[in-house]
DNA sequence: TCCTCATTTCAACATCTTTTGAGATATTGA
DNA sequence: TCAATATCTCAAAAGATGTTGAAATGAGGA
């Protein structure tokens, strides 16, 4: 993960409709689930979740596969825990465990 | 952390010179360093600073202290960790491990 | 082949965000 | 109190992003 892969990536998350789209395939696990599905359950127009659909997978952050008529959207994990140890990386010039929940224990207060 | 406050601090680390200033101090440590540090290590203008260091700040991912003259800017490693946490919450419908590591190796591939 | 369903593309418009430079405010030491 | 230092505020201009509805694409089944 570089710099320009974490500015796409946080601002993908930083759009309403998409982060609940994010959360949606997270919780509905590796199967994921088609566009259309993700459209009724945000309650938005087809172009505008395809919109954001492809925003997403543009920044690695979902991924997409066709199975019959449906192209099915699932989340790439790895991607988004990348992001918290992009973040963290050489915290506390290295003086704290490089995990992110360890740091916020160890580091902060 | 509710979806507005993670809206907030996506937002906020999408931005270029704003995740620079994040890394910065997740570096610098728990004692964080001045504005003006912060300025000269961007070469930006102190209004650029001061309006990315508000951002960051009401986004509750950085908080600042006066000390003599200085505002001293110090990251906060609970709120940075947190995202992810957002993120992966009731990942998997609950069948994984809840922590963003875990789940991305036993969910994903 | 032709029709239908699922999804994507496009362009115009509206909205939000960032940059700039000038001036304001707050703190300290002489 | 005054001057110097550090930082913040503001409004205007420039730039980036999201929404809309209509039309286009592409796959599968009759």
């Amino acid at each position: 993960m570089n710099e320009m892969q974490a500015l796409d990536a946080f601002a993908s998350l930083s759009q309403e409709t998409r982060l609940r789209i994010v959360r949606l395939l997270v919780i509905a696990g590796p199967d994921g689930m088609p566009a259309g599905a993700v459209g009724e359950a945000m309650g938005a127009s087809s172009s505008k979740i395809s919109f954001h659909l492809s925003h997403l997978e543009r920044a690695g952050l979902i991924q997409s596969r066709r199975e019959a008529r449906s192209i099915i959207y699932s989340a790439v994990y790895p991607a988004l825990s990348g992001l918290i140890e992009f973040l963290m990386k050489d915290c506390c010039q290295g003086q704290c465990n490089p995990s992110a929940k360890a740091c916020a224990e160890t580091c902060e207060m």
